[in-house]
This record gives C-alpha cells, structure tokens and sequence, in this order.
DNA sequence: ACATTAATTGACCGGCCGGCCAGTTAAGAG
DNA sequence: CTCTTAACTGGCCGGCCGGTCAATTAATGT
C-alpha cells in the first residue's frame, strides 16, 4: 500500500514465494490463509491467484524453489569435496551437520515434505545422495574403508542422522545427559568414521 | 445413528480418540475438521466438545495417551534387555527398527510433534533413553564399549536414525542403490556395533 | 499517439469451520 | 417411582476460507 513501486511481474512473484516459504514452513500447508501471505507479501490475493493459480501451486512453487536452492548449495560442495580418507569424510559430515544447524528452514521444509509423502523432492536429492555414495565407493576401492557395505546407506547414515537431530531438536534436548550440537557431532563421528574403518571389519561374531 | 448403544462415556470418549488419533497423524492438526473426527467415530460434534472442550484440547488428549502408549510398550523392553555385549545392544537396535517399521502412526505422531516443537513429550521419552544409556554405561565400564563417548549420545544416534529411516522413507527410497529396511539395518548394525568396539578407540587422527 | 498486453485491485460468493446453547434422553441414586 | 446427573442431540451463528470476475492502471511495442 505504501510501496507502489513500478511494475515487475519477477520481483513480485519473488515477494510472494519468500512471504510463502516463511509462513508455510512455519506453520505447515494447510494452518496458512493466502490473506496472510498476501499481507506479508504487500500484495493482494487475487495477484497470487494470477501468479501461480491457487494455494496448492504456490505451494508447490515454493518447494520447487526452495528444494533447488538447497540441491544447488549443496550440489559443488559433494563435487569438489572428496572422501579418499578419514578427516576429508569428517569434513564433509562436519560441513552438512553445520549446514543444517545454520538453515532451519531447510530442515523444516524436509520435515513437511517427509510428512506429506512427496517423493518427488526425493529423486533430485538422489543425485547428490548418489554423488557421495560414489565418493565412498572410491574409497573402499582404494581400501581405506570397509568394502562390506552399501556406500548409500553409509551416506544416508550421515544425512539421515544430521537431519533428524535437529528435526527433533526440542524434542530430544530434554533428554537428561544430552549435549551440545559440537558434543554430539563429535560422538557421531567417533562411530561413524572408526566403524567405517577397515580394520573394524573381522570382528563379526553372530 | 445405526448403533444407539448403551451409554457408557468411557467408551465414547475412547471411540472419538481412536478416530482423531487415525485423522490427526494422517493430515495433521490444522488440516483435520472436528466434523471429520464425528463422522468417523459415529458422535456428534457437540459430544465431542462435551468430552474434551474444544479442538486443541482433543488434540492434545491424542498425544498424551498415544505417547503414554508408546512409552508404556517400549520401556519394559529396555528395562529387562542388557546391552551389556554387542549381540544384546544388536538386538536392542532391531528391536526398535523394528517397532517403527510396523508401527508408523508412530513414526508421525512423533513427525508431528517435532513438526509443533512440543518439547513436552521430549521430558517423557528422556525417561527411556536414560534407561537405554545406563545400560552402555554399564557395559563402558565392563569395558566392552569405548568409553570416551557419551552414552546419551549413543542411544540417541540409534534411535534418530531408525526414526528418520521410517519418517523420511518415501523420500529416500527415491535414491539411487538404497536397499530395503533389513539391508540398511546390517549396514547401520556394522557401522554403530562395531564403531563402539572398544578395539577401535586408539585411531584418532588429526 | 494510441492500441495491446499484462500486472494489479476490490468487491463478492458459496462453503466450511469451530464453538455454543437450549433441549432430550438414558442411567443411577434415594 | 421420581429426582438428579450427565451423556447426547440438532440447530444456529459469526467468521474465515479459497476462488472468481469485472474493472483499473501501468508498461510496451508501433
């Protein structure tokens, strides 16, 4: 109302999808009106309808782009990184948990999608699963880690556990003893890196 | 309307619980009509206000006997299993892998309750994995498990990843080369067991 | 300058929502 | 048998919801 700047259908639809993103990965689809983004968004309702249809576009849009931004951000970093030993695997791991403890949206967003089903988001994020899961592959190839294990299940090890300490974050915090992010970080990789270590690997007993 | 029983209220409110707890953890909250809730458990709205007050009110009975429920079946489990060698502490961790596989209402009513940042129900499980901690303890200080990691941490780092592999499961079951549940939980069952062997301890590299 | 296109608005609609209330009816106590 | 209590019903209400539409207004091409 009071910013009656020119014309520019992008900038506007970008106000939309940021006021969009906020309040859905806040308070969830369906606990959010179109009036209270358009308010946010200094825009009306019905130019949301024009931009993206209705409410269930535009929340797609927002997944659409925030999930790409996500991809994109984390996409060069499992790139350029390697993990041909122990303290590059660290790093990685180290980098992703930070990752996440500085984007709570990201970790949010991940939860509604989880709880909606949508595995679509699911298949873009394989690609950069399946580029660390290579990285590993390496690895046990050169035999600095153990080779009796699915290399994607040892990064979705990691992700998964990055993602859910902070999903959980209030939840488990009041668990008596539990420490800080670092604390934790730390203990995970103690296990994670030694049980991946091949000389771990002859003590199977049944 | 098809069934005008007896009056009994503990029933009643049993049926409209069961009902809301089926709709509430299948679309969460905000996307579930109380006249969804009446329809489903054969009631009327207004008795529905009568029993529990209003909405958020119901919900909240929800969580509190779903979680009671829950913590009622998992805690005489860890109080009588021993961790105190790797085949207990393996069986412990399939133990409850498995109970989440089987019981997903669950793994979203848990999903939800991050989702809320419900801290409350957080202090609750804190009284179980306290129990599960005591037990690695123990077996630190017999000197089957490494003991420069805190106990907390171990027992969290298990359940976490069991959680978000069922949570997260339509999502991930999308990348490339991951197995089914039995196959992630060898590898996972690998990594953790033997990243606790005591034997792998003195490999810290800078 | 003017016509065309598209961004933007405000008013309106039918429908569903949660909550309330004044009654009705069954069970149990005396 | 009756009185009390509480389980239970049906109908009503104000309010918010998402969506539509015709009208307005700013850019843009010619």
């Amino acid at each position: 109302m009071n910013t009656p700047q020119t014309r520019d259908a992008e900038l506007t639809r970008g106000r939309i999808l940021e006021a969009a993103l906020d309040l859905f990965v806040a308070k969830g689809f369906a606990d959010v009106a179109m009036r209270e983004i358009a308010g946010r968004s200094n825009v009306t309702r019905s130019l949301i309808h024009h931009h993206f249809g209705n409410k269930e576009a535009l929340w797609e849009a927002v997944k659409e782009q925030a999930f790409s931004r996500y991809i994109e951000q984390q996409k060069p970093e499992l790139e350029h990184a390697s993990m041909a030993d122990e303290s590059l695997l660290r790093s990685a791991v180290t980098r992703y948990f930070r990752f996440l403890g500085e984007n709570p949206q990201v970790v949010r967003l991940l939860g509604w999608i989880h709880m909606e089903g949508d595995a679509s988001c699911g298949e873009r994020e394989g690609e950069i699963i399946a580029l660390g899961a290579e990285r590993i592959r390496q690895a046990q190839r050169a035999g600095v880690f153990r080779a009796d294990i699915n290399p994607v299940h040892a990064v979705t090890m990691f992700v998964v556990t990055c993602a859910q300490w902070f999903h959980g974050r209030a939840h488990h915090s009041q668990w008596p003893g539990i420490g800080s992010d670092d604390e934790f970080l730390d203990d995970f990789l103690k296990i994670f890196v030694d049980g991946l270590r091949i000389a771990a690997v002859d003590g199977n007993r049944p």
